[in-house]
DNA sequence: TCAAAATGATAGCAATACTATTATATTTGC
DNA sequence: GCAAATATAATAGTATTGCTATCATTTTGA
């Protein structure tokens, strides 16, 4: 599976970089060290000098690439949107009953806690946790209808649509496919988070899959329900 | 309603605070304006200079009262959640149903948006479009566990944990009453938000209350259907 | 092989997020 | 009513951040 992708170029938006990272060592070392450091240090005491640093180059090489941490932060996100939509292809592909589809893509959303993938060198792992802590400060900001017109969230939306049209199988009448996912997804990130750091915020449980399972209950219930 | 809350001294944990802001003129003046003009610049582009330049005071001044900019966000949510454990009680009060105390409980989070009250000078109004863009930042970092010592997200914990109790009454199996909740809440404030700045992400309606009627379903239906 | 492009080395700059010091008001307890 | 305590103002300073600019050097591809 990760063979697979492993040849496969994920589209990113050209808004969201100054040079295609992947056309050069030095960009390609710049992805893989900003998922390391943002991993460990968090977003905002993520820097480009830092990051430069420890790639030993200078900071000035980095701006080549991308014009500001948050471009960058950006493109980490929709790379991750992008690969995520491969995987979803591959997961639902040939497979008849749209129920069967919707739960394994709620399922994907949350299965890079379990297995690691490395694509580019990149630990996938590594770039979900970015994605559960950082990726709403992408648009939680008042920037974010120029960030959108730069494409930054194409591939998410991309994400959701696809699985929108499963939804929109199983229940055509169903009104709010794109709510109930954005929901779920979202959800489902700060539930993980909530585990960790604030557990009087969820219920933990023993299995590893309760959020899997309480999402792909929400879900069908939903869409089941209304006519 | 607000006659009644403006007799009422909202409590926020003292770790959230160098000086009680409601003490002094100044401090008053400090939460008048932060609210303002975090509104107005997002949280990012919101300085503790700036806010000294509009309220007349210098930058030192406002460092007494809050160590950082983060501290100041943090009272102000945590403010904004003991406001609203007060209004929960009283729309709740003397209500035997508890599906409709949960309805009631549901649309509360979301209607901030259709009234205007204001405590303190403060137009809650704006508290609440802190907390549908800016809350979120107050967890989603590195510094997460000391916040939540200094008693960051306690206001909202017990706000959670009160409509949770409705939960529990309704059917008293319910696993995941916390969780459901949670991404109730979160999931209410980022449709606003997507309704306004990313409409692919949600399915936005006419009616000014969807958003509140399709997270009482969700709720409804999630809490009823499990054993 | 030679020009174009990418990278490195270095400098600089305005703004941010604070801390520290001293002077001046203001409040308060007696 | 007045001294003492406290709060605020005025000012300065510092390390870091988030960039931009310049020029030398290395790499590259035709």
């Amino acid at each position: 599976m990760d063979n697979l992708l492993a040849n496969l170029k994920i589209k990113v938006s050209d808004g969201l970089f100054q040079i295609d990272p992947f056309t050069s060592k030095l960009g390609k070392s710049i992805i893989f060290h900003s998922v390391e450091m943002i991993t460990e240090l968090g977003f905002e005491k993520f820097t480009f000098k830092k990051l430069g640093e420890s790639i030993g180059s200078p900071e000035a090489s980095i701006y080549r690439y991308f014009k500001s941490k948050n471009q960058l932060l950006c493109y980490l996100i929709s790379w991750y949107w992008g690969w995520m939509e491969c995987r979803l292809m591959l997961e639902i592909a040939n497979i008849s009953c749209p129920n069967v589809r919707l739960e394994k893509s709620i399922a994907l959303v949350l299965s890079n806690a379990n297995e690691n993938i490395f694509i580019e060198d990149v630990e996938m792992n590594k770039l979900h946790q970015i994605i559960i802590s950082e990726s709403i400060k992408t648009y939680l900001n008042k920037d974010v209808d120029t960030s959108n017109k730069e494409g930054a969230f194409l591939n998410y939306k991309q994400f959701v649509e696809r699985v929108s049209k499963i939804i929109n199988e199983i229940n055509p009448k169903y009104k709010y496919p794109q709510m109930l996912l954005t929901t779920i997804f979202e959800g489902a990130h700060l539930q993980v988070f909530f585990g960790e750091h604030l557990p009087r915020l969820t219920n933990k449980q023993n299995t590893p899959d309760y959020i899997t399972k309480f999402y792909i209950n929400l879900a069908l219930q939903s869409i089941n329900s209304s006519i």
